[in-house]
DNA sequence: GTTTGTGAATAGTTTCACAGCA
DNA sequence: TGCTGTGAAACTATTCACAAAC
């Protein structure tokens, strides 16, 4: 099933088989078979092998998926071999506890640079970085940053969204729960933390 | 389209739309099309339409949806109207920043009760609540808490989760980037920063 | 024996087009 | 005229079952 455009659905788990692989690889396993790295992750079995058929063979039939090439390809798929750097915008709560985050580094990612409005916070480090003036925002082409994380309050996220694509940035990952309009070129992902917990209720039982 | 089952992905929008709604209302709006709505919220008028259309007759034709009995109807549904009360576990970067966070109160949310396993945490007051110690969490129950907010280190998730369910929760939140195993009537969704950075990359205009 | 890769079947979701109501 | 509600069509994703590979 080659030659085939990638559901949305695929690309969403591949982050989390990497994940996994790479868990495993570290406890020194070198093979699994997409049964027991199903059982691990939480998934079925004919999914992963679906998943991964879409881009050629990963497996080898009998044997399993070997851990290190599977974590290769998936890293160069998701184009995450090359170590994004990123962006963050709003120090507040959030942005603190983002800025010191230790997820992000397992993907090879690295928040590079940091800005807030807040003329106490600018000049202060955290996490690594200096904290910068917003308004100075600009030319992060130059330095190599492609990737935003929006974390400021609601009534500014557009404002900040237009600004990050204005400085080049191509991805942008917002936190703000506020649906922002870009470039059909860039890319948003929007995590709303209230809004995941809010559908929580429904479906729990009733008792 | 009454007696059906609620696509999950309809469930998922609702709370989008509730947002929509109040922020609307708050601007003093007495209606809306599905139209304005999709507009406002990034989304398609007929979708807006065929997901309220499984919960009965929210709107009036020529007019739109009326703002605050669609807010009362979607609060019901998903069963916001109670006023939820949550206990974080975790109070470390992302728990604090989660202790500060204005938006859950939006939908109604109150964090209730904090727990840590650091005994120089364990009494500190964080937004409002006492940190409590980790080991003495039990018969939440009682206290009329039913959701669970997991922000811990990875290698706890399990064990938190196992000491919730015990406790009585019946949904939780788990920021945590491990899949765990709860009995099938607890509801769990899991929010991975990290991995929704990780798919960013894939999307992003090459050069 | 075990496990992959995949066409075909099934299930789920989105989009359309338009009848019917205000 | 403007807008909702909804069956039907189109599209997307998941699940199955089994041939082929190790």
């Amino acid at each position: 099933m080659r030659y085939h455009k990638i559901p949305d659905e695929t690309v969403r788990r591949l982050p989390v088989y990497l994940r996994g692989a790479m868990h495993l690889s570290q406890q020194g396993l070198e093979s699994i078979s997409s049964r027991h790295l199903a059982d691990l992750l939480g998934v079925k079995p004919w999914q992963i092998r679906k998943d991964f058929s879409y881009f050629g063979d990963f497996g080898t039939p009998g044997v399993g998926y070997h851990l290190e090439s599977l974590i290769k390809q998936i890293n160069k798929i998701l184009r995450l071999d090359a170590g994004q750097k990123a962006v963050l915008v709003g120090v507040g709560n959030l942005g603190s506890a983002l800025l010191a985050f230790p997820g992000f580094g397992m993907y090879g990612f690295e928040i590079a640079a940091a800005f807030d409005v807040d003329k106490r916070k600018i000049g202060r480090r955290r996490g690594g970085v200096v904290i910068g003036d917003i308004a100075k925002l600009r030319n992060l082409r130059r330095r190599g940053i492609c990737l935003g994380i929006i974390a400021v309050p609601e009534d500014t996220t557009q404002e900040v969204a237009d600004t990050l694509v204005d400085a080049g940035i191509k991805g942008i990952l917002n936190f703000s729960p506020r649906y922002i309009t870009v470039p059909k070129r860039v890319k948003v992902i929007t995590i709303d933390i209230a809004m995941d917990l809010a559908r929580l209720p429904y479906y729990m039982p009733l008792s």
